[in-house]
DNA sequence: AGCACGCCGACT
DNA sequence: GTCGGCGTGCTC
């Protein structure tokens, strides 16, 4: 244990320094050691242990919550350790206010995991804890009083006499009911009155009691399974062989190739033996409709997780998870730490997609913490991609993950047919070639669905002066503010700041301010003029704010009849389109000539995604790709190839380039008002990294966004062959860090595996 | 992160 | 004279 707090005490030593430098006796070492301290994970980003003492009147087991004073406050921390010899001196120890559990409400597997992830993270405990647990359990409330409570009679009760309830009928009907079986709080409420039976326990007539979360009972298949194809039934049988034991298995399928089916198939063996299934999705706007596939094939109970949960609701899906009342859970990131009873299996759907890394405070990988739970649980986990990342590919080639395929369209369909327009000597009609147009036209005359994926919200890009030249620039950060005409306000996608059209070009005074360039709102104006008889629906982040506005829009495209769709980011993901037989990537230039060595795979994967919409219903899709570049190798690549042979060709150039998956990573982030600051404190931490030559530097540099809300922002990378000689420097170097000055003017953070480099 | 302490500017 | 700005330090 490294001594932490060496200014804090002019006495302070190593236990192992104390031996030697004060020669001390065994028995005196003895004496000593026997001052034993209990360690409390609490919630504050501090990167610390905190011990107490425990009063010999407390008894206590490790992961339960206790309440302890800190500083001049008092917090509800978990035990995460018992009898250590504490980081401090005796007096420095303050006593343990009061045992809120009896039993742990963090199991010691999740707490295995948890300290995984704040060591692999290199992220403050507490933050990890805050993670993981519901808010209304860091309230520090005993969880008896979440426990779900069923009323009965009491012996006045089952005495008393029945017409004593003469004038109170709702009184009467619940008495009755009473008589025969003990009825739980909902049922009370729904079927007959809360009121009366407030009234009831007020003359001691009837009581409440505790009851158990009994494990589900699963009562068979609700609706038939689906006959699999050839690939499907090898998939999962090959998953179904390793119940029991931990296995990753990467699913890679084509859009349309059933890897739902797979999935729904894994869990009835499961659920004969009472087994629990976690399902994580990338984002909340899937969980309905998986929700919708999971529970109307079981008969068990399929609950959901996600961020939009109340707090009440978030206790509940927890408590049922940890009781094994909840057979399947389905949902995002943080279910990843629900405490199940007894996990079976894993599912990672998308395991591609970005939103699986949260991106903020404590950067973890969902697909990656998943896999690490998955080996402490001893159980399969299947991660299911049309674009798999180049990590879950590596892993598969180094022998670590199996890989199963499903080459075939369930339906028998074939794939979509991909063909790039030259936008090269074109005259473009508001952005769209000819042969584009020519084309919509033709399948919106057949009565089908053409979807346009543009991924730029908002009117334009920017306003121009015509005169000048000048842009409309956000004044926090170094980009460009995109002009909404609807609501007739410049936005500044990377901060959020709004302010109105302005009249004059800031640089010369002209009133000739143009938009320049084309993002969905003009597009979709655009295409009303194109195609006048045609209704267009819109969606992106601007059309789906209102609540349920999502959902009604999804139901709209549901529709058959003609129907042009347009959007962003949004269409590529997990939707079903079925009357959509033509695709318009817009413009796929972008991501050609990004800095970031990450962009050609995740374009490959939208690429990809948005044209595995095409053609899902009946008819055979053709998606076509708008570019500048129609001869650019990532492009041809992808055309001719496919999204599984463009990946193998990437990974190779990563292996060449040593970069990850091949390569182990990990990022330095800073931000202040004044840039050197930034660049001075990073500067600081590559020298220090520098006693580690096997890790290779890059940086500091100015992030690819260099300003972002009034804050210069800088970032150093490093990566190494090896991750426990990375892992060990990032320990030693956040050890000094700490005790910089200058980590305190600045913000800093560090980003293990980081996967978004702006 | 909170929360306190501490030392300088405009105000009931 | 004080209210309150945010720099600095500390939390077992």
């Amino acid at each position: 244990m490294q001594p932490e707090n060496q200014k804090s005490t002019d006495f302070c030593f190593t236990w192992q320094g104390a031996r030697a430098s004060l020669n001390l006796t065994p028995d005196f070492v003895a004496m000593e050691a026997a001052v034993t301290a209990i360690r409390v994970a609490l919630p504050v980003p501090l990167r610390q242990h905190f011990d107490y003492l425990l009063p010999p009147e407390l008894e206590v087991s490790i992961g339960c919550r206790v309440r302890v004073p800190f500083g001049k406050r008092e917090l509800v921390g978990i035990v995460w350790q018992l009898a250590v010899k504490p980081d401090v001196s005796e007096q420095q120890l303050k006593p343990v206010l009061a045992v809120i559990d009896q039993t742990p409400v963090l199991p010691a597997l999740l707490r295995q995991l948890l300290s995984f992830a704040a060591d692999y993270y290199h992220h403050p405990l507490g933050e990890v804890l805050t993670a993981a647990l519901p808010a209304l359990l860091r309230e520090g409330r005993p969880l008896a009083d979440y426990l779900p409570r069923a009323y009965r009679l009491t012996d006045s009760g089952k005495a008393a006499n029945p017409q004593s309830f003469s004038r109170s009928a709702k009184q009467a009907e619940l008495w009755q009911a009473l008589t025969t079986q003990a009825l739980d709080e909902a049922t009370v409420k729904s079927h007959y009155s809360g009121s009366a039976l407030k009234q009831l326990m007020a003359k001691e007539l009837v009581e409440s009691f505790q009851t158990e979360i009994a494990p589900y009972h699963y009562q068979g298949l609700a609706e038939p399974a689906l006959q699999l194809t050839a690939d499907q039934a090898l998939a999962v049988t090959a998953v179904n062989q390793a119940q029991g034991s931990f296995r990753p298995f990467l699913l890679e399928g084509v859009t349309g190739s059933g890897k739902t089916e797979v999935y729904l198939q894994l869990i009835p063996s499961l659920l004969e033996l009472g087994q629990q299934i976690l399902v994580l999705l990338p984002e909340i706007g899937l969980t309905p409709q998986t929700l919708e596939r999971f529970s109307k094939r079981f008969r068990a109970p399929v609950l959901v997780w996600h961020s939009n949960l109340s707090d009440g609701e978030r206790l509940n899906c927890w408590l049922q998870a940890a009781s094994g009342s909840a057979a399947v859970v389905i949902g995002t990131r943080s279910a990843l730490f629900l405490p199940f009873r007894k996990l079976g299996l894993i599912i990672i759907d998308e395991e591609h997609d970005l939103s699986l890394k949260q991106q903020d405070g404590f950067r973890y990988h969902a697909r990656d913490l998943a896999i690490k739970r998955a080996a402490l649980e001893c159980c399969p986990i299947l991660l299911g991609s049309a674009t798999p990342s180049l990590e879950s590919l590596y892993n598969c080639q180094q022998g670590r993950f199996t890989k199963l395929t499903l080459t075939a369209r369930a339906s028998g369909q074939a794939m979509p047919q991909l063909e790039l327009v030259d936008l090269k000597q074109q005259v473009l009609q508001y952005g769209l070639a000819a042969q584009s147009i020519q084309q919509m036209q033709q399948q919106l005359k057949l009565g089908k669905q053409v979807m346009l994926f543009l991924n730029r919200r908002g009117f334009a890009p920017a306003l121009s002066c015509q005169d000048c030249g000048w842009l409309t620039e956000c004044q926090r950060c170094s980009a460009f503010t995109t002009y909404h005409k609807h609501s007739r306000q410049l936005v500044c996608h990377h901060c959020g700041a709004t302010r109105a059209v302005p009249r004059q070009c800031g640089g010369c005074g002209s009133t000739r301010l143009a938009p320049v360039g084309q993002g969905t709102e003009q597009l979709e104006e655009h295409l009303s003029v194109l195609f006048p008889e045609v209704p267009v629906t819109r969606l992106d982040r601007d059309s789906t704010r209102r609540k349920g506005a999502f959902a009604s829009l999804l139901a709209e495209i549901q529709q058959p009849g003609p129907r042009l769709i347009l959007g962003t980011q949004m269409l590529a993901k997990g939707h079903h389109f079925p009357f959509v037989t033509l695709v318009v990537i817009v413009d796929v230039d972008g991501a050609l000539y990004s800095a970031d060595f990450r962009a050609p795979e995740q374009l490959g994967q939208l690429l990809t995604q948005v044209a595995g919409r095409a053609g899902r219903g009946h008819d055979k899709g053709k998606v076509l790709l708008q570019t500048q570049h129609p001869e650019h190798a990532l492009l041809q690549d992808i055309m001719l190839n496919g999204y599984a042979a463009f990946a193998r060709s990437a990974l190779l150039e990563r292996q060449q380039t040593l970069l990850p998956p091949c390569q182990y990573m990990a990022l330095f982030r800073a931000e202040a008002h004044q840039s050197e600051l930034c660049q001075q404190w990073l500067q600081q931490v590559a020298s220090y990294c520098q006693q580690q030559p096997q890790v290779q530097q890059l940086g500091p540099l100015l992030s690819p966004l260099e300003r972002r809300a009034g804050k210069y922002r800088w970032q150093l990378h490093l990566y190494a062959a090896q991750r426990p000689l990375l892992h060990q420097l990032l320990s030693q170097v956040l050890a000094e860090v700490s005790q910089w000055p200058l980590s305190r003017k600045i913000k800093w953070q560090l980003d293990v595996d980081a996967l978004d480099l702006s």
